[in-house]
RNA sequence: GGUGGAGUCGCAUAGCCUGGCCUAGUGCGCCGCACUCGAAAUGCGGUAGGGGCUUUCGCCCCUCGUGGGUUCGAAUCCCACCUCCACCGCCA
């Protein structure tokens, strides 16, 4: 959620970052519009109460009961216009919510303008591309060659769009989890295994909700639903708290199990692991201050490339354009890494910072001494390792012509094996 | 799933039966001041969050789990819901 107050004292500046998102310039007067009109009905209402408080004190101290009577009579005037007053107020108000929660974070000034990924601005790259003497084969062809995925068992199981992982595949799931927490772990970031089946109140807090609704499986019959990310339950942690200020940065790395409806992607990676109802990932989470949020967001996107070139991925980082941000985001970094089988950079994770956005939804605030006022903290989220991508990346990157693929040498250990071969 | 209990200003509690001196008392914690060489102890004062008005100083309103209702007036009475706890049953 935006500050309503810098739309009420700095209209023109919030205006101007607001449309680059595509944002309409006449809804946000619209708003400005109903702020007014709420703060009129705020003073009056205060006034009308105020008076009947007053008199209440009055009549409990009246001095005859013909006293009492008048006093009841006239007070009576003031509770019936406070009631037309509160309810004028209560309807604009949820009006008034209801267009906030649906208005996108501002974007950071640097962010580039565009409207899609075909807008982004590559930033970095890193690692080297992998030379192949044969055609590249996919991920799929690989995965099903060395008897390690079985999508077609997955589908009659689950419909499509499901994986399943067997034999060696699930000790590089494992290891590549343990793997992205160790790294994460040694850098302060706590970890966190968090419920996935959520409240309603986890998923607006967060940005997900009212907007992305048809990506959500919700449960009715206990009205939950399971999140698409943990950064949806990292970020409600805190829900309602004032934090001190000398606790912040506060890291987590959460696993989690993941759930996607992918509601608007028909015919997009309709094959294998890139686009799957179900996946397990690590998630960064960070809750700084104002001051500290834009250095983080760069931190936690060297360490996503760190963990990439780790595993001797080739890829590049790049700048989400602000029509292409998720709402609650000010600015996003995805590292594309490259697919040898698909021949293109596809995104393996994401970084971004959602400023005050989320913390305004959560009342998440800090504060370094009791005397001070609070401040919203700024949250942050970045993939560590969404584990069905990377295996695909793997696959894709380490295949050799002879059918086997090449554990990459800081995965040995946690995976237990150095090469994965085609079952004899 | 069943039964019972409880949600009050950081923590612990009083207040609710009997609505109005509740501007929510008390203890602990915390902050400041005094005393002290310093500290402890003691004394005094302060100590929630949110919203609105205001050039300033300040002032006002809301919140006693949440939302409704009764009433001139609700922490207090009524209804619904949420949450937590205990015990029983079932269960990985």
């Amino acid at each position: 959620m935006i500050d309503l107050r810098a739309l009420r004292d700095d209209f023109e500046a919030v205006a101007a970052a607001l449309t680059r998102r595509g944002v309409d310039r006449a809804e946000l007067e619209r708003l400005a519009e109903q702020d007014a009109r709420r703060r009129a009905l705020i003073v009056e209402g205060d006034q009308l109460r105020s008076q009947r408080k007053q008199a209440g004190k009055a009549i409990g101290q009246a001095s005859s009961p013909e006293e009492r009577e008048r006093l009841i009579a006239q007070t009576k005037e003031a509770s019936t216009r406070l009631s037309e007053v509160e309810a004028e107020q209560a309807q604009i108000e949820a009006d008034l919510d209801a267009a906030l929660a649906h208005l996108p974070n501002l974007p950071h000034p640097d962010a580039p303008d565009g409207h899609d990924e075909d807008d982004a601005v590559p930033v970095r790259w890193f690692g080297t591309a992998p030379q192949h003497t044969a055609p590249a084969r996919d991920h799929v062809e690989l995965g099903e060659a060395l008897g390690i995925l079985d999508l077609q068992r997955a589908a009659k199981i689950a419909g499509t769009r499901n994986a399943l992982l067997r034999g060696p595949a699930v000790w590089l799931e494992l290891g590549l989890v343990r793997y992205a927490l160790d790294y994460l772990d040694a850098r302060g970031h706590t970890p966190v295994i968090p419920p996935v089946l959520v409240r309603e109140h986890a998923l607006y807090g967060t940005g997900f909700l009212p907007g992305s609704a048809e990506e959500i499986y919700h449960v009715p019959a206990d009205d939950k639903y399971l999140v698409g990310t943990s950064e949806v339950p990292l970020a409600a942690m805190h829900d309602d708290e004032i934090l001190d200020s000398a606790d912040l940065p506060l890291r987590y790395a959460g696993f989690s199990t993941n759930f996607r409806r992918e509601a608007g992607a028909h015919g997009r990676d309709t094959r294998g692991l890139m686009r799957v109802h179900q996946f397990d990932k690590v998630e960064m989470f960070s809750f700084t201050t104002a001051e500290q949020s834009d250095d983080e967001h760069e931190r936690l996107t060297t360490m996503q490339v760190e963990l990439l070139e780790g595993l001797g991925l080739h890829g590049r980082v790049v700048d989400i354009a602000v029509g292409d941000l998720g709402a609650s985001a000010q600015r996003k970094y995805d590292c594309e890494v490259w697919l040898p089988g698909q021949e293109r950079y596809r995104e393996l994770t994401s970084c971004s910072n959602c400023t005050d956005y989320q913390a305004r939804r959560l009342r998440c605030r800090h504060r370094a001494h009791p005397e001070e006022d609070t401040a919203l903290v700024h949250t942050l989220n970045g993939t560590a390792c969404a584990v069905g991508r990377t295996i695909a990346a793997l696959l894709e990157t380490h295949q050799r012509a002879d059918g086997t693929v090449a554990v990459p040498e800081t995965l040995v250990p946690y995976v237990g094996l150095d090469v994965l071969t085609p079952p004899a």
